[in-house]
DNA sequence: CTGAAAGCGCTAACAC
DNA sequence: GTGTTAGCGCTTTCAG
């Protein structure tokens, strides 16, 4: 009848079956055996019963003891975003090889949930943090810097802040790829982006810009407005083709703007790239399974997560030191792939 | 040069701003005052300094102390893949109004993470879990369960183990959508699925099943290695569909299938819905843009959300009670949604 | 109506 | 080498 409830083993279970006092457990199981001559003979006692009853000390009250969690918290954009979901991942894998655990949540680049968020993850006392910024959150992230919690920003950056971020030159990426759809023959080379002003984007826009100013060619850019419903970015897209027929090339500032610019030239019945050549910023699946496949703009994820878990930690080990140090910044490049879908089919 | 750092207000400070105890603050921030005839005046000014100065309790040593967090621990297959992505958000939604936060993990459907992740879970003391459970977790599952941790399924259950689970009747979707294929003329019905002999992928190829033997038809199953790798994946059905030239519609049991689906179908020249007719298990933004639109088995997403978390939250509320009443299972029917893919071009 | 005080489980001086 | 003990910040009983 009576419903037992497993007890957890504490610290003190151990301590009072291995008959040792609680600090000399604390003390083995925190690696401090050594450095308060614990003889060996008892550490080992203590390490073989731990395993052997699988006792796992109480996180709450380590944390609430030593200040801190181990946890740190990523705040990105959209995690269901392939490219968010591989850098987080990238970034969780590493993390939690050096002992940290990641807790993640989407702000969907809405400034009020985003400010919700770090709140939320301030509350829950994370050692460090890792933002993608949407725009309007200067404020939040530098009492995070008052407040002396590491934080490292990627994607883009906040202008007016001095923070740790890492950045990829979207500029050359979007450059590079202007310049390959010229060389191409492609003459009328037009750019869709998002109506968001984050660095970003508007760096992704000045390497399309600068490309075609070189060359004294009118730009055509078309700013999309950005909305949880799909539909009107597609019809937005599609009626920015259809008043443009000039356009023989379309460069998309970022993935999911690309897919909606598929659908929309596949209803405008389009061939790719006969008709309308195609470049995206950020790789895909689908890009690279895509018929014709897509050529991309890719970012180094691997790299950027690296980055990102590297500064972070490297502060969070640190903390104390008064290594505020410089802020770092970190500016990688991205790579142009080509596939079929900017290639003239002449020069195939 | 002394770098300040910002201390946190504690519930002391306020007491003794206040000059009232720190039982009366405590109190008072747990709406506990009334039952404790707290003066309303009080109870006034204790709010009204708490906002004042935006004192936040810590968590970690409430937590401590109470036992609860008010975390629930979602462990899904793949947070980027649309449908968890959006079960997860509603569920997060309605768990946040409700005081409860929620966190993440992705189990790539792989057994040994899980049960990391379910262990993370667990010493981080979250209240409750949200499991979409991969293969092979049933110890796990009923560990939580023996510590009388409250605990929903979703998407699958485990049939060993008496657990609250919501899913939904995949066979149904499949019967139905084997159906209508029927009734529009296509004569050899295929099925692509995965090879995981987990009851939401049974239950779907036993829909499929049932609807052609009840015609007297022959079944052509594909069952697919799934890979972090895709490129095998859209190989392996490319080489199903060149080996059964019969076929003239295909179901495929799961949103991603369906993609690399399409790919092959791409690589191969047929024609949708001409050459060959095409539903997939699951909605997706993609399903609907494709031209043509793929009909899909939409699974009722806020239903599914709105049931888990319910079912959890009633749970949580009552713990202490010995309501371990019997576990709920909740079983929600798909809808077919039909669009161009699966309609003979002569009845459209 | 309010205040004192006993812990939640753990860490790390510090004393022996 | 090992044990004692003072908290980390909060909740909640119980005495006033």
């Amino acid at each position: 009848m009576s419903t037992k409830v497993k007890k957890r083993t504490l610290i003190n279970d151990i301590a009072s079956h291995l008959e040792v006092s609680i600090a000399t457990v604390s003390l083995v199981l925190n690696g401090k055996a050594k450095q308060n001559r614990i003889s060996d003979a008892v550490a080992e006692r203590v390490l073989k019963y731990v395993e052997e009853v699988g006792y796992k000390p109480n996180h709450l009250a380590k944390s609430l003891r030593t200040g801190k969690t181990n946890i740190i918290g990523l705040v990105v954009e959209d995690i269901s975003n392939p490219f968010f979901a591989t850098v987080a991942w990238l970034i969780e894998k590493q993390a939690f090889e050096r002992g940290y655990r990641i807790i993640y949540c989407s702000t969907d680049n809405n400034t009020a949930k985003t400010k919700e968020l770090i709140a939320m993850f301030q509350e829950q006392h994370v050692d460090g943090f890792i933002i993608v910024p949407s725009e309007g959150i200067e404020k939040e992230v530098s009492n995070i810097l008052r407040e002396q919690t590491p934080t490292v920003l990627f994607d883009r950056y906040l202008p007016g802040l001095a923070t740790n971020y890492i950045v990829v030159d979207g500029a050359q990426g979007t450059y590079e790829a202007t310049r390959h759809l010229l060389e191409q023959g492609f003459a009328n080379v037009g750019f869709v982006t998002t109506d968001s002003t984050q660095t970003q984007m508007e760096a992704r826009l000045h390497g399309y810009a600068r490309a075609l100013t070189e060359q004294n060619l009118a730009q055509k850019v078309k700013r999309v407005t950005v909305t949880k419903d799909t539909q009107p970015i597609v019809a937005d897209i599609h009626a920015f083709i259809q008043a443009n027929p000039e356009l023989d090339a379309l460069i998309f500032s970022t993935n999911y703007l690309s897919i909606y610019g598929l659908e929309a030239i596949g209803r405008l019945g389009r061939r790719i790239p006969d008709d309308l050549a195609i470049i995206s910023y950020d790789d895909h699946d689908l890009f690279r399974l895509y018929t014709p496949a897509i050529t991309v703009i890719a970012q180094p994820v691997e790299s950027i997560a690296k980055n990102v878990i590297d500064i972070l930690l490297h502060e969070l080990q640190d903390s104390g030191n008064q290594s505020l140090a410089r802020p770092q910044s970190v500016v990688l490049a991205p790579t142009l792939i080509i596939r079929k879908s900017s290639v003239r089919l002449s020069n195939a």
